[in-house]
Formats: C-alpha cells, structure tokens, sequence
DNA sequence: TTCGTTATTATACGGTTGAATAATTACGAG
DNA sequence: CTCGTAATTATTCAACCGTATAATAACGAA
C-alpha cells in the first residue's frame, strides 16, 4: 500500500488535462463511460481532485463542451484567415477547413452528438449550444457578404442571412455524413462536393483559387 | 404492501410499450437518465420485465435506435409518395416533410444525436447507422433520378449520387439547425430555404407544385 | 528555517445501476 | 376442470456512481 506520489500542476494544465481526458472518455465510451473515476484515471490523478477544480461534474462537462465549440470555430476561422485576402478563397477555405480534419474526425463527431443531445435536457447546454452556433454563423455571414460585395451583388442582409443559414446545413450535413461513414465518400470527397454545392447557392460564383469563367 | 396487480399484453404491444418508454426516457432525460427502472416505471411494468423481452439493455438500445431511424425513412417516404406523382413535386414533399414535424422536432433530434454518439462507441450501433443512412439516401437518390430526367437531362449515376449526397447534406443540417434553435427562424422558415437550396444544387430547377419558367 | 495555505491523495458514504434469481399469477392445452 | 408453461412481479446482489470529508504533502511567504 504505497501512497501514489504527489505531482502538482498549475490550475491551468490541471483543467486542461481534466477536460482533455473528459473528452477522451467521452469519444470512445460513450457518455455513460465518462465517470469521475475513469476520468481521473486518465488525467493521471485522484477522483476527488475534480471537484476540487470544478464545482461538479456537470460542471466540467459544461466547460469541456464549450472547449469543443470554440475550439471547432476558432479552427475554421483561422483556415479562412490563414493566407489569402480573396473573398471567394476565404469562404473556400473555410469550408474545406470544415470538412476536414481535425474538425471533420470521428472524436470530434462523437463529442459533438454526445452533448447536442443534452441541449433539450439541460438548459446550461442548450446557452452553449445557442452561443457556439451564432458565433459560427456569424463568421459565416460575414464571408458570404464579403463575396458578394466582391461580386458586384448587394449584400442585402437578409439574403446575406438566408445564405449562410443554407451554407451552413450543407457544411453541417456533410460534415456529419463524411465523418460517421467517412469510407463511402473515397470516390466522391466532400470537400469538393461542398464547394460545388455553395457555388450553386450564390447562383454560381466561383470559389476556385484561380477565378475562372463560369 | 399490497402486489402489483399482474397485466398481460401481447408480445408486440410489450415490446412497443417500452420501446417507446425508452426513447421517452432519452429525450427527456439523456442517455444517463435511461435506467432501467424509469423505463419499466414509465411502460407501467417491473424492471425484470425488460430482461424478459430484451437479451440485454443495450439489445433493447438497439432496436430503439432502428425503430427511430426507420420511422423517420418511412415518413418522409410516405410524404413523397402521398398524392403527387409528378417527381419535382415528390421531391418537395419529401424535402418538406423532412423539415416539419413530426421529423423535425426535439425529441426525434435527441434521440438521434444520443443514438449518433454512440455510433463510433458500439459497433451494433454503427451498423444502424449505416443501414438507416443508405436507406434515406436510396430513397433521396431516385427521386433525384426522377427529377432529372423528367428536366430531360441523362439520370448519370454519379451525377445522382453527388447530388443526392449534398441534398441529403443541405436536408441534415437544416433539420439540425432548425430543431435546436427553431425559433431563430421564425421569419425565415426553413423548408423554404431548402427548396431554395435544392433548386440551385439542382442548376435552377424548379420543384414549385405549379412549374413554372425558370 | 518555519509555518500557514492549498493542492492532492485517501477513504468513506448513501444511493443507484444492470443483472440474476426466486416467487407468484395468468393463460391455454388437454 | 386441471395442470403445466410462460409472463410478470418481487427480491437480491455485486459493482459502481457522484459527492463529502479527512489526512498528507508540496509550495510560498516571512
């Protein structure tokens, strides 16, 4: 019966690790899966240190979700910021950025559902949920009315709206089909289903790097 | 302590009365709120009961799952299949019907996200999934067919099927956004935007039940 | 060094879980 | 009418859950 050692760590990594390990419970046991115990065990301390970090485990479940949301927006803003200053390349690569990984993965995916089917259930989650996806959309909103302004068109706002609303299901959707049966997509990639679908959608303007006649 | 008074049902009636006492369950209080003693609690039987027509909990899990995924097919479906025969006017049928209740609504999305994060947890559940998936997108993949040729244009295979994939994409992600935070789209309601959407993916034609020019 | 504060561990508690088994009741065959 | 079979209830069990509390070790201030 030896005492496990001690092994202090800033609060900083401590939560982090806390709500890495959460996550890991999560996306291979289920929700179920992730007890205090199997989570402690896994960020390499004692149970009872959790409570001493958060004020319960809903708590921590709280926070592990917001981590994930903003973690996936701040991912897919940067992709659109990250090198080029066309308008029609950002949204282009915002969207590839969305459709693959790390956003589009299984691990992700799982933590994703696992928490969107306690927004009905706890109100907590359901402000997170309602925070997270209007700070997507209005990233979105903003990169749609960029293209077109660029393209000559009025950026009328609610038809700014209605597209980011319609883009934004086609993100969702095909992020969820490629990333649960990832392996039916092999001859027909997503991201290149996408690209094509929103072109459609802004009544076909094209997102090619190279601006091409249409 | 008098004893519970002893009701026998059929079979069937059995199965369906705690099938839908566990999908009642999850919607209302998650996964971890599934026990089995709430359910037999809500289906008005004793928890052993449930070992008696259920190899397991997970079993019982499990065909929960496929009677949800399958309901949602068989509705959608049977709106696309109601009174019209005209396949533009098929399709947008089964576009609305998959953006209004009785499919688009919170329950159904609780279960389907809590069923989701289990997809890559169980193996059983992945396999629902796969089966429920190809079935919509058969379903989705011949009325596109339909339409496309009725506009005159060659059914290709791959053509229908990338179509069928980002319609299903646009469809998946509006039901999403739209159960969750429906009220956000009061004033832009989201079946119109889909058939909006769809219209564009399909290259302008037009699924209005009165064609017209396009 | 000393000592108070706090992070961390260890242990305990009441309640719940899924499952197994035993007891009881309804129903159908004969 | 009887009795065997199956459905349903009742009870039990070992394991596990989240939380609370006490013991201990590390760190910083003086």
């Amino acid at each position: 019966m030896s005492r496990r050692p001690f092994h202090r760590a800033s609060e900083a990594v401590r939560r982090q690790d806390l709500i890495r390990a959460t996550l890991d419970c999560i996306s291979e046991l289920g929700l179920r899966g992730a007890t205090v115990r199997e989570i402690a065990a896994r960020a390499g301390v004692t149970p009872g240190l959790i409570r001493h970090y958060f004020s319960s485990k809903d708590q921590m479940l709280q926070d592990a979700y917001r981590e994930v949301m903003t973690g996936m927006t701040s991912a897919v803003s940067a992709a659109a910021d990250a090198d080029q200053s066309n308008p029609r390349a950002k949204l282009h690569d915002f969207i590839v950025a969305n459709l693959t990984p790390p956003v589009a993965d299984g691990r992700t995916l799982s933590l994703w559902a696992a928490f969107i089917s306690h927004v009905r259930v706890d109100p907590a989650f359901a402000e997170i949920h309602l925070e997270s996806y209007l700070a997507f959309r209005s990233v979105l909103e903003a990169l749609v009315a960029d293209v077109l302004i660029e393209a000559g068109e009025s950026p009328d706002a609610k038809r700014c709206r209605e597209l980011a609303i319609a883009i934004n299901g086609v993100i969702d959707g095909l992020w969820i089909e490629g990333t649960l049966v990832g392996h039916l997509f092999s001859e027909t990639p997503l991201p290149g289903v996408a690209i094509k679908s929103v072109e459609a959608l802004l009544g076909g303007i094209s997102l090619a790097a190279k601006p091409q006649t249409n």
